[in-house]
DNA sequence: GCGCAGTTTAAACGACCGTTTAAGATCGAA
DNA sequence: TTCGATCTTAAACGGTCGTTTAAACTGCGC
């Protein structure tokens, strides 16, 4: 079809048949064979184009997870930029963490919405997959460690953490269950009402965040 | 060894050892082989005892979810009898529903904190695993319905729901990183500190789920 | 002793896995 | 046309999977 340089139909058409499948059944769930006859391939195109199956699926989450971070930073960067000095107000920093997400997750394209099922699972994954994941993030949350600082002055660094951590599981757990709710197998009733616009998403997310964020700890001294 | 009557021995032996496999490597991961190499004992017992592998999990969740849940109520009942009218301390009802899960995951046996890591991993599991769970939690999550209803008087039902999905969030996804934590290959540094005690986690978690489930969302006029 | 149900064992079954091979197709360049 | 790099194909490789078989072992009632 288009063979002289190289052939990004073919990787493409793979790419996204994984994006589906391994979302789908996880990593090892998700077998070569039926990815590739989603993508309506050979399966020795796996190894010709990506090597292995670890190539191909990093080359997937590679391909969504830089422009994921990039919007997030971009974002931050407009937060920080707005206010060079004192402290960033605490909604600002974390809509620029939630929103890319859950636009990526709620109202991108089919398979973008696939991929942000599995970044909601990726801690069930081999090191593969999680290491990947993990060393593309890291940079990113190191910048937004220090922008939680300028935005929750006198907190202490490890206090910033515990609540850092029950962010993201607001957001990973959140967008995890929305993509859930369409699925048809999908036992869980409690549940109701229909999925809300990506808006009214972000700004439920922001606001149960920010609260619990900066909600005081009572000390053990009862 | 113990012939006579039925062999919980060997059960015993296959459950705990699945517990652990299954938790680090998922449902599709774990072998039977590797389970039953970890027991000690002849792969074919799997079938001889629980019919299949889907049998064997099944047996390894319902042996924790029942206590699990049965905890989770034991306090639930606690709190609404000593409020049988009026609104209920919502913080009260957060600790019945966290406490149990958290006193499991870090001060546990080896075996129970394995099964708590499964938990915070459940959704990216087969359906035999998924839809087992969701089974046996959903006649829990009517009753917590139904206290967080007392706790939050004036939300409506639509506003509950999602706040609730994101308090679960917030427990799975700090049980998941504690338990992570302490495994040489995990990548993530993020997470200063050293684990704290179970009942620093569970004030920590309280506070921040009751400040979110407390927040007022702005609404779009704007 | 023998029988017998409960339990355990080693070995094999077919199926599927990720990977590899070697040959073929397809085009632009010479 | 011939060459050669790029891409694709069908078929097979060794290995592991969940499952099954058939035979052995175990301890109690008879």
């Amino acid at each position: 079809m288009a063979p002289r340089g190289e052939s990004h139909e073919t990787q493409k058409l793979l790419l996204d048949a994984a994006e589906t499948i391994v979302a789908d059944q996880g990593f090892n769930g998700a077998s070569l064979r039926e990815i590739a006859d989603r993508a309506g391939v050979n399966v020795a195109l796996v190894k010709y184009h990506f090597g292995s199956k670890d190539g191909l699926v990093e080359a997937m989450m590679l391909r969504r997870i830089g422009p994921l971070d990039e919007r997030r930073l971009v974002l931050l960067d407009a937060v920080e930029a707005a206010t060079p000095t004192g402290p960033l107000r605490l909604e600002d920093v974390l809509e620029a963490l939630i929103r890319p997400a859950v636009e990526e997750g709620l109202s991108g394209t089919e398979e973008a919405k696939q991929f942000m099922r599995l970044v909601g699972r990726v801690f069930a994954e081999p090191p593969v997959v999680m290491s990947l994941m993990a060393r593309h993030i890291e940079p990113v949350m190191k910048r937004f460690d220090a922008a939680f600082e300028r935005a929750l002055p006198g907190f202490k660094p490890q206090d910033q953490a515990w609540r850092k951590v029950a962010c993201m599981g607001v957001v990973q757990h959140s967008l995890l269950m929305f993509s859930m709710m369409h699925e048809v197998p999908f036992p869980i009733q409690f549940l109701v009402g229909r999925a809300p616009k990506p808006e009214t998403v972000i700004r439920r997310l922001i606001a149960f965040c920010a609260a619990g964020m900066r909600a005081v700890v009572e000390e053990p001294g009862s």
